[in-house]
DNA sequence: CTGTTAGCGCCTTCAT
DNA sequence: ATGAAGGCGCTAACAG
């Protein structure tokens, strides 16, 4: 049905070992013989098997890329930084959505498992890890992106959400805000939490209030909501920082507090972000970030990758000052 | 090295088979040494080799999706759709970014060709359709999303984009614009050409005038930039009405106008953008914009993947109108 | 109900 | 420089 080497083999009057080998090692095979299989090929629309290569090699040669939210365009970023790395390398990234669905996780684990993918890069939803583990045993060499790692037989490459959280809320505090809240959620997230937790530090060295504000999502819509509530109340009881768990939400914020016209934005509530998104730079009132490398953590989760398991990457957040804190 | 069925038949003191039919037609086999074969999986942590299952079923059970741009949502809302209709039959959806880039889209399209991917689904850069043409011949089912389809071998899922263009242009004038702008580019863009097609016919009908605003891509940034270079203008050389190709070129244009707070919008200029993502209800004032179903067209293009080559499914767009126009 | 056999398409020795 | 042969892991067909 399909064609074949040996289909190709026979056209170009030669066996099917020369074919492979003109594939695969030109200049072990001379260039006129080279010529001739590549006429062949292209004549008969020859297109290798890639399972059968890698039921040969034991291996393919792609990299399953799981993220939490394909809608979150830091995981975009995340993605396209994977990409320019592994393509030096020959390999190709396939990304996939869990869409902050456990079972989907597993279900894509177990799909890299059956492919033989030559890697996993992969967004935890939470902090259960054993599949991922599972994987990392069986030869799979697994990076986890931002995640905080602890877990031997798995690499991470993180940033250091703790103290994202500190410099943002502590740029709030320098600006002179003194009651500040943290708009974000749902607290299962580990990067909200540890956000969260950086704010209180921060917070707490400084005697200074700390809010929470739990959202559902961390999405435009969610903090837009939030963001309305907080204009519901009087206005002595509106905290004059928020920090938001990431841009999303900052800006659904920053579109909720400025729509009105009645809330200035830093004067009368500064606010911060996380992520730093392309779009950040873009808002009404551009937005204060805590920029994660996005695309350097998807390139070096690749390079990870390679190397022996267990290692672990840090970087260092850094706040971004725009024009709303 | 890896555990393979043989592996598990010794163990669970069958044949190889038998393993395989315990797997795939556990009716066919004793429920007792069915479970005995579980247990051996279990025990010996196997896991099934997909390139050997794919070299003997000929076909994978993965779909390949290619997409222009990962960071624009209304992808990812696609991938999404598909996604979830892909589940029900069983089969898998890898997403990958061409980000624009004519060379990654035909050497995505050769590896999913390798893989001997179950199906492709493809936002197409340009009218160049030769390499999804010859992969079609190949027998890979291939879908174009969101692409005008004329050609046989490959079926489409569309929305009728000049229409779109035309809807928004009739809103606009319909609410009194009589000096409308289309923002959007690149021109080489068959979506961002077909919009304004449709807008030019609205616009010429009415007898309103219509101008070109290009810019080099559909971004917040891009937009939020055309958008301060109107603001330059004196005020009678401004449009009273904006149409833009995107969302995401809306929202870049919304920010910029009602950042300086000189311009009212809709009052002074009213705003129409295109793809109706989640965002758009959750904007400054909410854009009203031009709605495509998103999922439905990834759920609806999976569909087409198992149906004959060469079948055009095409959605009509609709106008979401909320507060910018 | 279970075992045996054969072959999917490729690549890599080992010979020639 | 090229050819022949074997086997990667799996499953469908057939035999028992």
């Amino acid at each position: 049905m399909t064609v074949n080497v040996k289909d190709v083999a026979a056209a170009a009057g030669v066996s099917a070992g020369t074919v492979s080998n003109a594939l695969n090692h030109p200049e072990r095979v001379a260039p006129e013989t080279v010529e001739r299989v590549r006429r062949a090929i292209r004549d008969l629309g020859y297109v290798r098997n890639d399972a059968a290569r890698q039921l040969r090699a034991g291996r393919s040669r792609s990299v399953g890329l799981i993220v939490l939210d394909m809608r979150n365009p830091f995981y975009a970023d995340v993605a396209r930084g994977a990409d320019a790395r592994a393509e030096q390398d020959g390999l190709s990234v396939l990304v996939s959505d869990s869409a902050r669905d456990g079972e989907r996780e597993r279900r894509l684990v177990d799909l890299f498992a059956e492919q033989r993918a030559s890697g996993v890069i992969a967004t935890p939803l939470t902090g259960d890890l054993e599949h991922f583990e599972r994987l990392a045993e069986r030869g799979v060499p697994v990076v986890l992106v931002d995640h905080e790692g602890d877990s031997d037989g798995l690499s991470t490459v993180s940033v250091d959400d703790r103290k994202g959280g500190r410099l943002a809320t502590e740029h709030l505090l320098a600006r002179g805000c003194t009651r500040i809240a943290f708009v974000g959620g749902p607290s299962g997230l580990r990067q909200v939490r540890d956000r969260f937790e950086g704010a209180r530090a921060a917070a707490s060295a400084a005697g200074a209030a700390l809010e929470r504000v739990e959202i559902d999502d961390l999405t435009v819509r969610h903090g837009r909501a939030a963001g309305e509530a907080l204009l519901r109340r009087p206005t002595g009881r509106r905290p004059d920082g928020i920090f938001a768990a990431n841009d999303l939400v900052a800006v659904g914020l920053l579109q909720a507090l400025t729509m009105t016209g009645g809330v200035r934005v830093p004067d009368d509530v500064a606010l911060v972000g996380y992520d730093d998104i392309d779009f950040a730079a873009s808002t009404v009132v551009p937005l204060t970030s805590v920029r994660q490398p996005a695309e350097l953590l998807g390139a070096t989760a690749i390079e990870l990758l390679a190397q022996s398991p267990g290692e672990h990457v840090r970087f260092e957040p850094q706040v971004v000052v725009r024009a709303t804190a």
